[in-house]
DNA sequence: ATTAATTCATATAAGATTAATAGGAATTGA
DNA sequence: TCAATTCCTATTAATCTTATATGAATTAAT
């Protein structure tokens, strides 16, 4: 499951890649359908995770670090939720052994774990920004959702 | 990520596919190597999830409900966690519309989440317990981690 | 210099979930 | 009657989630 925060996330860089320009968070809390305040501390992780950045003061605000579809999905997922692997013994990125095995190579729920999380990293490995906006049937409206 | 019960769960159904004949939740507890009392609750979910078969008293215990064939990965994760996909308005058995979305058919983030959902689904779906023990390298040894 | 707009940092908090444990009632076979 | 077992209900500690609140720091414009 993706947490609100990673939901919120993702709404909010597909709002910037729309975009393409700096924009306070109350704006882009507006376009995003999102909480405000809650959006404030993503954005700051977002930043934390290289996916923007942001300028202090009058006309401040955020913009996206990079082109669209340099962006994957993983990268943000990772970023705000942790693994991508539904256990983390079939982790790449946030391996950690399991107590209460005593021999992870030959383990068959890591076996068929590390099939999901392969399958899944497909995806949210190989979709960027870029692709989801080219998602929307309809691009001029900036109507994600 | 699954839940440690969902783990927990697997490794149950996994040793009683195993030894194919009934087992008091002592016995799967200590073969599966998992916390005695929490899988007595896991094994009566099991039980209203169809997966196993339970007797009381003396000589009681627990026998898989069906051949381990049919019995499959997706099924099991979803009685112990819920749904498989990241999103519930992605989810078929248990979807939920999204609080912030005002039309989900050109929802961006939805449609990768279908995608996702799908390819856990694929995988999930497709597995039963017997391809579980199937993987097992050392298939007389009982030893599945 | 002041003001308004903004990010940034820290603290707080209610509620939900997780991962159990405890105790005992009910059932069954010997 | 006893021992082994499932079943049921409560409790609990810890963690995670989803925020909100307050105010400091920064910046641009007036």
């Amino acid at each position: 499951m993706l947490s609100m925060k990673c939901k919120y996330a993702l709404k909010a860089l597909v709002v910037l890649a729309s975009e393409g320009t700096k924009l306070p968070s109350s704006a882009i809390a507006q376009k995003a359908r999102v909480p405000a305040k809650f959006l404030e501390a993503i954005l700051t992780d977002l930043r934390k995770a290289d996916a923007l950045t942001s300028e202090r003061g009058a006309h401040g605000g955020h913009k996206l670090k990079g082109s669209p579809e340099k962006i994957m999905l993983g990268h943000v997922v990772r970023a705000m939720d942790g693994m991508l692997a539904p256990i983390p013994c079939a982790s790449t990125f946030y391996y950690k052994k399991c107590d209460d095995c005593t021999d992870e190579k030959i383990c068959v729920i890591r076996h068929a774990m590390l099939e999901v999380r392969n399958k899944i990293s497909e995806v949210l490995d190989g979709l960027s920004l870029e692709d989801l906006l080219n998602m929307s049937p309809k691009k001029k409206q900036q109507l994600f959702w």
